[in-house]
DNA sequence: CTATATGGTCAAGCTGCTTGACCAGTTCGT
DNA sequence: ACGAACTGGTCAAGCAGCTTGACCATATAG
């Protein structure tokens, strides 16, 4: 099996998995975009353009998804502090509480892997993995 | 960074730069989606239900992304040999072409790997993602 | 203090998927 | 052998999530 054929099937299949464990922990109206969108929104907020950059996409499309977590008590705006323009997007605690079951349910899935593999293995394969990550906005597999 | 993270930036990463290849090869009117309906009809080609089990969507959506590449010359329907209600979805020479273009294209990224982190450490890679991919339908990355 | 740039929203439109209904042809049960 | 049920495929309508374009409010530069 090819290297890119096999990072994409992983990959995709991994999307499923952890979006799969999200549902399962009781958070059923998330999809797998908004679990990016939490990722950039968690350590102090962010604005819509600023989240819009990170998935890029537009800021109406940023818009529009942050007001379907906000319609769905995952997050919430607020006045921005320093610009009156702005207002910034905050989780609230069921938005880190979704994080969490994202995290815990992405544990799972290494935890296969490790069984798989190993755990010396499966940090080798984090360790490469991260090196060649790109930094740019993240971008969908297909 | 965590594994999860990365692994999925590396693939929206490779999926985009593939994608970019295919285009500066002359191949304008292609989807990302679509290079994967090649990988399955390049054997010996695929019939619509059989595609849209590997690509995990309706047989409605399979058919109506064979349209859209049998309009713009990739592939073509015959007669199935074995069953006269199925068809037969193969590759034309040029949809041949576009899967070369992809091949090449992600040599190239998968080149790009090899600078960072050596001949050995992509192999490695390669075979530790092969033992984990899954089996099933091929899923979006989200 | 005007002129331009930036953050955000509203509105309309498009694309790629879904569900539902249906026909042609194949396979199964008796 | 023959009707019932199943399977491959298409047509049609609808919807979700994105885009482009226009616009307002505030901030920043000359």
């Amino acid at each position: 099996m090819a290297l890119s054929a096999a990072l994409l099937a992983v990959a995709g299949d991994l999307t499923q998995r952890i979006h799969d464990g999200v549902v399962a922990r009781g958070f059923a109206d998330i999809r797998p975009a908004h679990g990016f969108a939490f990722a950039r929104l968690a350590p102090g907020g962010a604005t819509v353009t600023e989240l819009a950059a990170h998935l890029g996409v537009t800021k109406q499309a940023a818009s529009q998804l942050v007001d379907e977590i906000v319609r769905r008590g995952y997050a919430e705006r607020r006045p921005h502090p320093e610009d009156a323009r702005a207002r910034l997007v905050v989780l609230t605690e069921q938005g880190w509480a979704c994080t969490r079951a994202a995290e815990a349910s992405a544990a799972e899935v290494v935890g296969a892997w490790v069984e798989l593999l190993g755990e010396g293995e499966v940090r080798a394969l984090r360790e490469r993995l991260t090196r060649i990550a790109p930094y740019g906005p993240i971008r969908p597999a297909w």
